[in-house]
DNA sequence: CTTAATGATTGTTG
DNA sequence: CAACAATCATTAAG
């Protein structure tokens, strides 16, 4: 409200002129710089000025005007600046304005005074915030457009079946491995942020126009009984959305912010670990048992026990040092297991080699760093 | 519920 | 960078 006190002390002035200095068109001239014809400026201001001359008692008198507004008297009204600057009456009270200003709105000057009014706070108000009008496309708001839209959240509406649909796909589908599920679940998860997201949005948006029609129209009401250009209500209307998309960002923010700890809960494992199947943890295990002197597969054995096991080379490399660790710590707990994978490779083996009429020795030669089980190869400690 | 098993991550080392 | 070691977080089993 700094405008309307620069406006209250632009007016002061104006109250503080004696009746007589009025009619000075180097008093006028100053304070407004207008070429308009001294003598209606003189007329109109006099009848300001006389308003704060005026007794309380000599305004009750008069009978009150029914069309004028009952809320005249707003302390921004820059008229107000009569009363205040001029406040020697010992203070006009409404009563007094309500009539009074109705002999204004009908004096032949009043639209002029109106727009000159007008034209001294739009100076006023711009020199105040007349720099900070230009809101630059925000980078930040520009980031958290492109990641909700790269989410599928602010995008264009795939229907809500999109989750359910994946869901079906995931729970019908030939191969539902367990990422499937995880995609369904995290799509749902997404579609419900995105649902919340739009109706929070939409919420914003009805508050918003709403608020925005009734401040126009207060403010269209109020421009009747004092200076509010409609490029005033322009600026009004544009304060009001850009207070109403900061909020708008706050969500968008809370939004990206919700995606973000989904992706972080569905994206690391850790958190949503699966055990692998149980043909998964044989093949891996043969291989490390059978292995046992020197269990580190190369890159492409990885692969290939990747492929076999239906999961990543990373996460057989995972498996294979956990493995060696754990079994270096106590491999009396693994004796058990590894005797039976040495049998079943023993087996194994036994199986190519009968037919190769030979039977060499298929237990691993062991002369790696790695303890062998004691086992015999048909399959007894 | 507690506990063991287990896949993944983090930090360190050579 | 791969291996190791410690640790975390979840799952399965009791």
């Amino acid at each position: 409200m700094d405008d309307q006190t620069r406006m209250l002390t632009g007016l002061t002035g104006l109250g503080g002129l004696q009746p007589g200095d009025v009619g000075d068109p180097d008093s006028v001239r100053k304070q407004q710089s207008l070429g308009q014809p001294q003598q209606d400026i003189g007329d109109i201001l006099q009848q300001i000025m006389a308003i704060t001359d005026e007794s309380l008692d000599e305004a009750q008198a008069r009978c009150w005007p029914e069309d004028s507004p009952a809320h005249w008297g707003g302390s921004d009204d820059p008229t107000e600046g009569g009363r205040a600057g001029g406040g020697t009456a010992g203070g006009g009270l409404p009563v007094n304005f309500q009539y009074r200003k109705h002999a204004l709105n009908c004096h032949r000057m009043k639209p002029a005074l109106f727009s000159v009014l007008c034209e001294i706070k739009e100076k006023t108000v711009l020199s105040i915030r007349g720099v900070q009008e230009e809101d630059p496309p925000d980078p930040q708001i520009m980031r958290l457009d492109n990641m909700l839209l790269a989410e599928g959240v602010s995008g264009p509406e795939k229907g809500g079946g999109s989750a359910a649909a994946a869901a079906a796909a995931a729970a019908a589908g030939g191969s539902p491995t367990d990422s499937s599920i995880e995609h369904s679940d995290y799509r749902a998860k997404l579609a419900q942020i995105r649902q919340i997201y739009h109706s929070e949005l939409e919420k914003y948006e009805q508050a918003c126009s709403e608020f925005t029609n009734h401040v126009m129209n207060l403010l269209r009401e109020q421009s009747r009984t004092r200076p509010i250009s409609p490029k005033e209500i322009e600026r009004m209307v544009a304060i009001i959305h850009r207070k109403f998309s900061s909020i708008q960002m706050q969500l968008k923010q809370s939004t990206c912010e919700a995606v973000m700890i989904l992706r972080s809960r569905f994206l690391d494992a850790r958190r949503k670990r699966r055990n692998f199947n149980k043909q998964a943890t044989e093949v891996l295990n043969e291989y490390f048992y059978s292995h046992l002197s020197n269990p580190y597969p190369s890159e492409e054995a990885k692969e290939e026990l990747a492929k076999k096991c239906g999961i990543t080379v990373s996460q057989v490399s995972n498996w294979f040092g956990n493995k060696r660790i754990r079994y270096k710590k106590n491999i009396g707990k693994f004796q058990e297991e590894a005797n039976l994978y040495a049998v079943k490779t023993a087996v194994d083996a036994a199986n190519v080699s009968a037919q190769a009429s030979q039977a060499n020795s298929p237990a691993t030669p062991n002369s790696g760093g790695y303890p062998a089980p004691c086992y015999t190869p048909d399959g007894r400690l």
